[in-house]
DNA sequence: CCTACATCCTCTAGCGACTAGAGGTGCAAG
DNA sequence: CTTGCACCTCTAGTCGCTAGAGGATGTAGG
């Protein structure tokens, strides 16, 4: 088998050199073998490891539930439920910062709506930030 | 004037104590004067000013971003230009990410509704993660 | 006045998930 | 053989706090 280096692997999985540094030295990718020149040596499977890795960081996953998810693909008998379980919750945490976002964005635009471009003093940016009661929403 | 303690502070800004220490610190808050016994004793005008960062940080704005605000709330007379810009530029961020957010949202939909709730080696979310083809957008 | 207790003080270290940099070694091409 | 890139380890920094240690101060009741 030929050798991949952590550049090749860095760059077939898309994530960074020191980061696939950082997972090993965390644990969340085996420490693979070494060349001789004491250098990363990886097969295949890491490369998918290290994809899934960064897809599920993508999707914003917290470390410590990809953790979970990579056992559970390790395992291909067990029940699926806690991945679908974290799946879920994730949904759930995305689902209400979008909604926390969408209330930002009202507020922002009525914010820059009512900047008149002239001095502080008139400004709406400032003053809303000042005034909390003039906030539409009392969302935060 | 009655004093106004850091505790005292902080309930009434909704900025936490440690908070308030941390932005003193780092020159967001001007230190205040101190007791006999060396503790702090807060005006009112610093109360206004530790309401203004919390909401701006509800809000999404970075330190740096609100420090700039601030000077800019310190002297009235300068142009709002720099505020109606931080503002407009932090809206831009949140349309983004409300965007990526939707994408995601799509995503994660489609994983937990394809879980069969059986065992792991057919189970859509950890074979969506694995596989990042798999995905309907491309947004990340 | 004494004691209990809450609140205050400073300082350091930790969180998550990397990222940057120093200082050194390995390796392949020209 | 030398140039120059990629690799190695290690430490420290990022952001915006938060937690804890260990001690001082302030207040209310007995």
């Amino acid at each position: 088998m030929k050798k991949i280096t952590i550049g090749e692997a860095a760059r077939r999985s898309g994530v960074k050199v020191p980061t696939v540094r950082y997972y090993e030295s965390i644990g969340l990718l085996a420490a693979p073998s070494r060349s001789e020149g004491n250098q990363r040596s990886f097969e295949p499977a890491d490369i998918s490891r290290l994809a899934f890795i960064r897809h599920a960081r993508e999707l914003g996953f917290e470390i410590e539930a990809i953790r979970t998810l990579l056992t559970l693909q390790d395992d291909p008998h067990q029940s699926c439920a806690s991945a679908d379980a974290i799946a879920k919750a994730r949904l759930a945490e995305v689902e209400q910062r979008i909604r926390s976002l969408m209330a930002l964005k009202a507020e922002l635009e009525i914010m820059v709506e009512g900047c008149g471009h002239g001095r502080v003093d008139q400004c709406r940016v400032i003053e809303v930030l000042a005034d909390h009661d003039q906030c539409t929403h009392s969302h935060h």
